[in-house]
DNA sequence: TATCTGATCTTTACGATGTAAAGATAGGGA
DNA sequence: TCCCTATCTTTACATCGTAAAGATCAGATA
């Protein structure tokens, strides 16, 4: 009697095969010789497996869906196992905000490098930016959802830092100017954040749903993508009325 | 025995004094000559005291404090009384949303008719909107996260819908043009998505506390305010290099 | 006027979640 | 060989959302 926990939150032998990667190998145990993989008591990597995890569930099943235990089930260990590795819910989620971060900043560098014109160069950074969001909803969503991460986490922090230097740089060099580390101007810190918010916001926006409206007012077929990219070039027509 | 509710949901009479709005008054019952307001069964006007519960709740705790049982503990009742007003959480987030956007677009629509000079008038929206949501962080935050929402439900719908509509409107003056309702061009579609995502964008990054960065190395003690006002007015300097 | 009905609110119950604390299990140095 | 410590499991508890059944009351009906 007194069963607290009804469903099996470990499920020890009757889930999957668990382990997927056994990797490091220095770790056969003595009962090395033993066919039958019986889920050994240490993981080896548990962090990284239930990160990769973490990634799977909430792909799956949102962001809604990812909860500590349900990482720890899918990761074939005991819901309390990732308490160890990440000290609670906002560790993990910040832990992987920064992986998400860092798939982010790799999708921008690269999408950056191919670009040829320099119209392309200066439209791939948001175009990429938009596009790893729309791939990646949920991770986005973690990364930017800050009620429940902590940046005080080097790694989260330190990711985090890279995305907006990426943008800043991308900012001066398409207005030719050097962006001192430390110093900005009025027009320096309005262009920046012009940029980001309104790729940010667009970004938002489109997740939410919110533009949908608009896109289908739009001639036959538009994509999101090419409402973007009107968006960064059509001059801005701001006759102010009398 | 077989207590599960540890923590006294109801506090019936152990609280404060419920019903600070007894407004319809055509409910003395038969109790009438009672002098002790002993907190009577039927509440009379329960679900405008649920939502103003909750914003009271959202203010204080946050986000993260307004759950159901919270909100039932504020106004003073069970924690399944909110239940049936509002159906599940998603319903009394979904309504309290709508509450947000009446009061945001009673807001933009107040900063607008004080505005005198044209560039006055195209700066008092945004500004409204960016002050709304420092002002109702909180709020901002329920109207804009997707995920716990119902849209459709028709107050929400039409709060929400409302809200766009000021927008689409205000981009359409700035223009000169009149926005007919059901069909858009390109650049019309781009320039609606550009001032949305732009102020949307700033506001949430803002809230986040993502602009920090820049505002700190900013000529000293520009605010906010002065930054989205850089942002909206300095002409976007865009020299492609070769 | 007495009764009935439906809306409103409370009680009780259940599964799920985050988190703390204590126990089990090895891997690696003494 | 033995023990220490990191790793993982068990157990427990408070809280949350939600469903279902019971209590209460206002007003319609007879």
């Amino acid at each position: 009697m007194a069963k607290t926990d009804t469903k099996s939150d470990t499920a020890r032998g009757s889930r999957t095969p668990r382990r997927t990667t056994p990797s490091a190998a220095s770790r056969g145990s003595r009962r090395a010789g033993n066919a039958k993989t019986e889920t050994p008591y240490h993981h080896g990597a548990l962090r990284e497996a239930l990160l990769q995890a973490a990634e799977r569930v909430l792909e799956r099943d949102g962001l809604a869906g990812l909860t500590l235990r349900a990482v720890a089930r899918e990761a074939g260990v005991s819901h309390a196992a990732p308490t160890h590795h990440f000290g609670d819910l906002t560790g993990l989620l910040s832990e992987l905000a920064a992986v998400g971060f860092r798939q982010f900043n790799a999708a921008m560098a690269s999408a950056c490098d191919t670009a040829t014109t320099p119209l392309a160069r200066a439209l791939a950074r948001p175009k990429a930016y938009v596009a790893y969001a729309q791939a990646h909803p949920g991770m986005y969503g973690i990364m930017f959802r800050t009620e429940r991460l902590d940046y005080s986490r080097p790694s989260l922090h330190e990711a985090a830092e890279a995305s907006f230097a990426g943008l800043a740089n991308a900012v001066g060099m398409m207005r030719q100017e050097q962006i001192s580390g430390d110093a900005l101007t009025l027009n320096q810190g309005a262009a920046i954040a012009r940029a980001w918010s309104m790729v940010h916001g667009f970004t938002t926006l489109l997740l939410d749903g919110r533009l949908e409206d608009i896109l289908g007012r739009l001639p036959e077929g538009t994509t999101a993508e090419r409402l973007l990219e009107a968006m960064l070039t059509v001059p801005v027509t701001t006759k102010l009325p009398a």
